[in-house]
DNA sequence: CGACCGTTTGAAGGATATCAAGGTGAGTGG
DNA sequence: CCACTCACCTTGATATCCTTCAAACGGTCG
């Protein structure tokens, strides 16, 4: 359903949760040292090659998993093949919270999206740190709170705008994890995203990607240089977002 | 933006929360005859004809709301004048925690689809409750779980399900909460909502919502007798959601 | 009655999907 | 080293769903 299934078994990986250079960034860090070393020692350390899965949809969730390196996307599908990229996980975020705190089966399947890293925290852990640190429970929840109000910015953006803005939209997101600031001072955003997926990212065809990523170019809003979009002034791209927006 | 603006100030209503009777079936049933009183004591009783606005989005989220009798709508809107309905809040059902946890303002606005009775529950008291009861705090992180994944699911469905879909879809729920099984068998469909209000629901026009329930009822899927929809065969309205799903 | 809100219906146009074909580039095996 | 394959990308032609604009209808409440 990704890529070309990369079904190899994950190696099993060996980096510190004390060292851990992603902790001091999200909501890990509201552990004490004691309480790092129980999470180093209980967590499953995981590498994976690129478009893997890491969970299935529709199967128990026994933990939740910590991005190290690499790129996850959380797809969800329903009974007829049909499915949905919701969010991509940059490296230092983790996933599946949701589904680990209402105790139910995943919502969604996870895969890599390029080589990555990753850790796993079995449930039992996961309860144990929640009970026992309520800014850990604190910031998870918060963090629950702004991915449920980011869907429904999503839902609002399909509803009204059309592809093109969404697409600004996808692009003006993407710059800030995958893009690089050019010595010209161009931005080149290289995701690691065929057509297809950022077509499943905003609920449309793949076709209708690569043409309105082209007509773009053409209107010099960006340059399309294969999987890799440049932009040259985000005050036009935002523009893009504005434009579509004749009140009703 | 949702019907005729009807500003009555809300009228100071009287009901306990001892004799609450949805108490039993949501989440405040986990608190002790202590807490109860607490809560009786420091909510705020509100009653609100039809289209009224309850609390505004962008403004501060002070606490959280308790639906005692009628509908309430939460809608987000954009800056250009667009705007959905997220969900429909029935009779029973608390709103607002998510806005509330994250001590930030409102992600939406609600309205009341009919006239209204709720009480306001303010944010220091909330989380006096929360943080003296773990079941009670447990209840309604499960609920903010299935709020996320019932967005999750709208998405999938906006990208997949034409708009025919998406309407049998809404009956089904519709039909759980304003749905009165008839003599005959037949069950009649009566919601709060006019056609602009369900297109807002399935982000789509008014327009649609009326072709398209005419073409259903054409096609013998239901019949239309004004705001009421009459379902007579549930399996049939079933098969309208299964149809389209010519895997890809 | 007459104004108003919501609903229905028609006609036309547009955005996007679908179907189909060809192109490109990287990896693989002869 | 070259041909072959396979995944991904591009592009064109056409179809379709849905929107938009416009007009008329119906109930309801002053």
């Amino acid at each position: 359903m990704g890529r070309q299934e990369q079904s190899l078994n994950p190696t099993v990986a060996t980096f510190s949760c004390h060292d851990c250079m992603r902790r001091s960034h999200n909501e890990w860090n509201a552990l004490t040292s004691a309480e790092t070393a129980e999470l180093c020692q209980a967590r499953v350390p995981l590498r994976h090659g690129a478009g893997a899965m890491v969970c299935h949809q529709g199967e128990p969730s026994t933990g939740v998993y910590c991005v190290v390196s690499g790129t996850v996307a959380l797809r969800k599908g329903d009974d007829h093949g049909h499915s949905v990229l919701l969010r991509l996980v940059p490296a230092g975020e983790t996933f599946g919270y949701s589904d680990c705190f209402a105790g139910q089966h995943w919502s969604a399947s996870a895969e890599t999206m390029e080589t990555t890293e990753l850790c796993f925290i079995p449930r039992r852990v996961m309860n144990r740190l929640l009970a026992n640190n309520v800014e850990l429970s604190r910031r998870f929840q918060t963090h629950l709170v702004r991915d449920y109000n980011s869907a429904k910015e999503t839902i609002l953006q399909q509803a009204w705008l059309p592809v093109r803005a969404r697409l600004a939209h996808l692009l003006m997101r993407l710059k800030d994890h995958f893009g690089r600031m050019e010595k010209d001072g161009t931005i080149h955003v290289t995701p690691p995203l065929t057509r297809q997926d950022m077509a499943d990212l905003l609920g449309t065809r793949q076709e209708t990607i690569a043409r309105t990523l082209h007509a773009m170019a053409k209107d010099g809003v960006l340059r399309v240089r294969g999987r890799t979009v440049i932009l040259t002034d985000l005050r036009v791209l935002q523009g893009e977002i504005e434009r579509d927006a004749g009140a009703s």
